[in-house]
RNA sequence: GGGCGUGUAGCUCAGCUGGUUAGAGCGCUGCCCUGAUAAGGCAGAGGUCGGAGGUUCAAGUCCUCCCACGCCCA
């Protein structure tokens, strides 16, 4: 077979290269995909399998990636567990279908969007016009969609982007709608205000992800990174109280806020005081502290203290307001309580200020939240723009803090500041723009979460979470505390809220669930309405049904795009619209499987998850595996400032898709944790991950060549009968079963060590005990000479099949070459169109297994002997001795002797049952049984036990018990130490002992010299780049003892049948070196030199 | 500021309900083995278990506080 071509005979195999190239290779796979249409028809077959009854269906829900920037490992994670998954139960047999999302809407391309066209603010793009810039986000979009495209491609991940799904597309806006509407029909939707955080200059609100991205710098002090630090007034002003001549003294850094304000707040449970201004006269309250502080930075003079009282005491009292601009608010208006006066809030605290904290419900977080609690009016005299209107006419067409200093001088001039200084503090500032943000109640759509808490909490046990914390943890104390979910941004590249108002009446609207409902409802022709954007929409007028005379117009909000991405299981479908889908969403929903990062807990996760309570009272997702950040090597977050990762693009063809896929999937990003990403990581995992397949495979391909195995179907699942084939027959089913419950309970993370145990008993036993099997012409006295081969063929196999889903380009090579090009392929072109295999029971046998373990840590003890001994594995030694009182121990060695011998090299293999010659006994305090019992005592009995004589500790063996310091022990309450007696070259751990017999025979030494020969010769073998199955001529020059040894007959024979000599020759010098290959080496001293030469043709075997 | 998570060898991680001398893989160093090998084996160096208190006969493990990092929320 030497001869054999690379393009054998039909049946055979086809040699494998010399190098292994993983980029080549997987681009020869990308290839053979183009052409043979694998992908396609896997994903089509997932697709339509379901419909036609050929399988069951396992939905998988892709969760849309922005769809700005290129993929980056935070994608290519998370893009590598949705392909193993659904790769895994499509082997399962199951229909999957696997449909990219792409989120197109949202701050992320509208800023980009902005930035390209220069356009500042809302006031811009509207000026631009809506409609072009909502062509402008469309189109910057779609050049993203095939930059991402060639990644995940290339990635080797599987999914559809043919059939994808994108949030702007009218169908998935239409249903987008229908969800909208199906809440509001269910009286989940109502309107309401927010404290947002707007930037004037932009006369937008921001979203929390923009003021993150606003100008940060670090403290000072704290060293803590933070908002921007800005320098801003701190004013006290006295507020009158209406029933007595005092004041309350309150405090401020946001004067522009005071014509705004509607209450005061204190802390019930802090002590206020009121006291009397000894150089003044006035009568002040303020808490107690605070004045102490006062006093100190000089703002305050000697004082009476006239009352001390809790904050409680001091809630309800009524204050003259400030300013006339709202005094209507005195008495109840419009539903609301009676605003000026004090009121109770927690958050007041003794900082800063005066303990009495001024309260405008419009500005500011905590202050809506207590104007809303105490049922306060929003009284907001601002523009988005942040300048006043005509309700505060000293100030109309300011802006607000350009109104600082003009209230101040307002104040002061009638009396009313106590004191004016200044703060530094971090305070959010605009990222475009870098002016300071404004907060400002606003008013927008809430759809009500809080009555569905229980519902979610439910729902939420019913899901599978990997890692089971996220579930229990954040997830579930994030649903336990779920406020009501504001849907709504004012913005323009979104799907429209679907809300139409009356002009006449604000409390006329209607919602619209259908672009036929909308066209109907206007008068339109059916299929005018081409799509949903706002630049289609928002000219679209009617008639009110309620309000003669009043014409509905749509309101101007856009869905937050997380409301679009939770109504993707029913969008992608254009849900219910789509006949033919309908059925498909009803049943398959909650999709069997989901994955993301464990930032989308509160974000996709979420909204999935109130979506389909909301709708179905069902939950959305079976499983989930969440993966973690994957951050630079330095520990921070990747930056492509910084440019502290590679480009994937440049790992990918350095080593593999498929490397870059097993390391990131070990790691521990898949349970949800931070992972570093290094390079030296991903080429680590070429060398753990894939060498050790790829070397099995190619010593298989070498033998079974040169030995004209072909395989048969019937080789697939043979019962052999030599002890290792049946050994890794048992393992293979037992690895089998172990990677399956790994897949199946999503944690992927077991997959790959799995996988590599499996490798190593393959390569570092099965193969290394068998490799005398596989040699033609070798006696094979235990039998078919094709059983080897067809149990490692069988075992490449299966091993091929359980690794696909993480290793899909390899993995098909292997395919193509170990059974689509011998024939034993079956229709399917791919792996990944294969079953994935059934671990057989019967096949498994725990004793073997445990017999071979036993067997491999004999060897590892024996060689860490030799170790100690200092003599090398190659020199032959006479004898060595087992010791196990364990009997499963001395019978895999029975079962095993010859496999020791040869691993350890001796001639002859000692078992014995007891180790008492060679080790000496001790005993140590077993803690866990004592402790309890004796408590303080344990301390001195287990030094009596550790000083305990050897003969001592076989007594207590024998009889079971033991008197030590005053306590009776029995066997249990020791723990059995075994130490080698000194002078035995020996080894001993877990009830093994392994003793070696060191002494050297001449017989012993020429073996060992001969070996050290044939080692000499194999080496240059290899130099020569000799086939494995090349016959050669070998001439040696050695003298004295060692050519003594090495002329013995049967030494000879030994080397010739080793190193394929067909002649021997001991020759001089001179003759040696005639040969085209030669060595000069030394043995112990002797010189030794080789030659050998080619012979060519097929020599005798 | 709050919630959740993480912190153990140079790196990635185990360490069960508290129990003996804290482990594994990788990397490093040395030696060895090789009729597939970019492999493999044996050994060695390498640890204040983030820090400080506490509970206990006994703490990497439980409690408290603090520090650092990450995600989310404010």
């Amino acid at each position: 077979m030497a001869d054999a071509p690379d393009t054998p005979s039909a049946r055979s195999f086809r040699a494998a290269p010399a190098q292994l190239d993983l980029p080549a290779l997987e681009r020869e796979i990308l290839g053979i995909w183009k052409d043979n249409d694998a992908p396609r028809r896997s994903l089509q077959w997932g697709a339509t399998a379901w419909r036609e009854g050929k399988a069951e269906a396992y939905v998988f829900f892709d969760g849309p990636p922005f769809a700005t920037g290129l993929p980056h490992y935070g994608h290519i994670l998370p893009g590598t567990i949705k392909d193993i998954v659904p790769r895994y139960f499509t082997m399962r047999g199951y229909a999957v279908e696997r449909r990219f999302g792409w989120d197109c809407h949202g701050l992320p391309i509208e800023s980009l969007v902005q930035d390209r066209l220069k356009l500042a603010g809302a006031a811009d793009i509207e000026a631009y016009g809506i409609d072009k810039f909502n062509e402008a986000c469309r189109a910057g979009v779609l050049t993203y969609v095939e930059k991402w495209r060639a990644t995940v491609e290339r990635m080797g991940r599987w999914v559809d982007f043919d059939n994808d799904y994108k949030t702007m597309d009218p169908d998935f806006m239409e249903s987008v709608w229908w969800v909208f509407r199906r809440l509001w029909d269910l009286g989940l939707v109502y309107e309401g205000y927010r404290v947002q955080p707007v930037s004037p200059a932009l006369a937008t609100p921001l979203s929390n992800f923009e003021v993150a991205q606003g100008p940060q710098e670090r403290d000072p002090v704290t060293r803590k990174e933070g908002h921007k630090r800005r320098q801003d007034p701190s004013i006290t002003v006295r507020f009158k109280l209406v029933d007595e001549d005092a004041y309350l003294w309150a405090w401020t850094t946001t004067p522009w806020t005071l014509p705004s304000n509607l209450a005061l707040a204190v802390h019930p449970e802090l002590t206020y005081v009121k006291v009397r201004i000894l150089d003044t006269g006035e009568v002040a309250y303020l808490e107690e502290s605070r004045l102490a502080a006062y006093q100190k930075a000089g703002k305050v003079g000697e004082v009476e203290v006239l009352e001390r009282m809790p904050g409680s005491a001091l809630v309800g009292r009524r204050y003259e307001p400030l300013f006339p601009y709202f005094e209507r608010y005195r008495t109840p208006q419009d539903g609301h309580a009676a605003a000026f006066r004090v009121v109770a809030a927690d958050y007041v605290s003794t900082d800063a200020g005066t303990g009495i904290v001024h309260q405008a419900p419009a500005f500011g977080e905590d202050d809506f939240e207590v104007g809303r609690r105490e049922n306060l009016p929003i009284v907001n005299p601002l523009s988005l723009s942040g300048i006043f209107d005509a309700t505060v006419p000293d100030l109309e067409g300011m802006f607000a803090k350009d109104a600082d200093k003009v209230i101040v001088r307002m104040l002061k001039e009638q009396g009313k500041l106590v004191d004016q200084d200044t703060i530094v503090h971090p305070y959010p500032h605009c990222y475009r723009t870098e002016q300071p943000l404004l907060y400002m109640a606003l008013s927008t759509w809430f759809v009500k979460v809080e009555p569905l808490r229980e519902l979610l909490v439910e729902n939420n046990r019913k899901i599978h979470w990997v890692p089971e914390h996220v579930g229990t943890g954040r997830f579930g104390n994030w649903l336990a505390e779920a406020r009501d979910w504001n849907v709504a941004r004012n913005r323009f590249w979104g799907t429209p809220l679907p809300i139409w108002r009356c002009d006449e009446d604000p409390t006329d609207m209607v919602c619209i669930g259908s672009v036929r409902e909308l066209e109907e409802r206007a008068g339109l022709e059916p299929g005018s309405i081409e799509d949903l954007h706002r630049h289609y929409v928002d000219d679209i007028t009617f008639p009110s049904e309620k309000t003669p005379g009043g014409t509905m117009r749509r309101v101007k909000e856009v869905f937050d795009c997380w409301f679009e991405s939770g109504s993707m299981p029913y969008a992608q479908n254009h849900y219910p619209f789509d006949e033919a889908r309908k059925r498909y969403v009803e049943e398959h929903l909650p999709a069997d499987f989901i994955a993301e990062g464990l930032d989308q807990t509160r974000g996709w996760f979420y909204t999935l998850h109130v979506l389909a309570a909301a709708l179905f009272g069902r939950p959305a997702f079976k499983n989930v595996v969440v993966n973690g950040l994957i951050l630079a090597e330095d520990g921070k977050k990747m930056s492509k400032r910084l440019k502290n990762y590679p480009d994937p693009v440049d790992v990918i063809e350095r080593y593999g898709a498929d490397a870059l896929r097993a390391y990131l999937v070990s790691g521990p990003a898949v349970r949800a944790e931070p992972m570093r990403f290094s390079e030296r990581g991903v080429r680590d995992t070429v060398r753990m991950a894939i060498l050790p397949l790829w070397n099995a495979y190619r010593f298989f391909v070498t033998y079974a060549r040169a030995d004209g195995f072909v395989p048969e179907a019937a080789d697939l699942d043979r019962e052999p009968s030599h002890p290792l084939d049946r050994w890794i027959r048992s393992r293979t089913q037992s690895f089998l079963s172990e990677i399956r419950q790994a897949y199946e309970s999503y944690h992927l993370y077991r997959v790959v060590p799995a996988y590599q145990r499996m490798c190593d008993d393959l390569n570092n036993w099965y193969i290394r005990r068998s490799r005398r099997r596989f040699w033609r012409g070798a006696d094979v006295a235990d039998g078919d000479p094709r059983q080897p081969f067809a149990t490692l063929y069988a075992t490449l196999v299966t091993v091929v099949h359980a690794i696909a889903p993480v290793l899909p380009f390899f993995t098909e090579w292997l395919y193509l070459r170990l059974l689509a090009e011998v024939g034993l392929a079956g229709d399917e072109v791919s792996i990944h169109e294969r079953a994935f295999p059934e671990p057989d029971a019967a096949a498994i046998d725990a004793d073997l297994e445990r017999d071979v373990e036993a067997v491999r840590r004999v060897v590892g003890l024996a060689l860490a002997a030799r170790e100690q001994a200092k003599v090398a594995v190659r020199r032959p030694l006479a004898k060595m001795t087992v010791a196990a009182p364990e009997p499963a121990v001395r019978q895999a060695l029975a079962r095993f002797g010859d496999d020791v011998r040869a691993e350890v090299n001796v001639r002859e293999l000692e078992v014995a049952e007891d180790d008492a010659s060679f080790v000496r006994y001790g005993a140590k305090a077993n803690f866990k049984r004592l402790g309890p019992r004796l408590g303080a005592r344990v301390k001195e009995v287990a030094a009596a036990v550790a000083a305990l004589p050897p003969d001592a500790v076989r007594r207590l063996l024998q009889e079971g018990r033991i008197e030590v310091a005053g306590e009776v022990l029995d066997r249990d309450d020791v723990v059995l130490t075994r130490e080698v007696q000194a002078g035995l070259v020996a080894e001993t751990d877990g009830g093994i002992t392994v003793v070696l017999d060191p002494r050297i025979t001449d017989d012993l030494r020429a073996e060992g010299w001969t070996r050290e020969a044939i080692n000499r010769v194999q080496n240059l073998r290899k130099a020569a780049d000799l086939e494995v199955t090349d016959r050669i001529e070998l001439r040696i020059f050695a003298e004295g003892d060692l050519r003594d040894a090495l002329e013995r007959p049967d030494l000879q024979e030994m080397i010739a049948g080793e190193t394929l000599s067909a002649r021997v020759v001991f020759a001089d010098e001179a003759e040696v070196r005639a040969l085209s290959h030669v060595r000069a080496d030394e043995i112990d001293g002797h010189e030794l030199v080789i030659g050998l030469e080619r012979i060519e043709g097929e020599g005798a075997a």
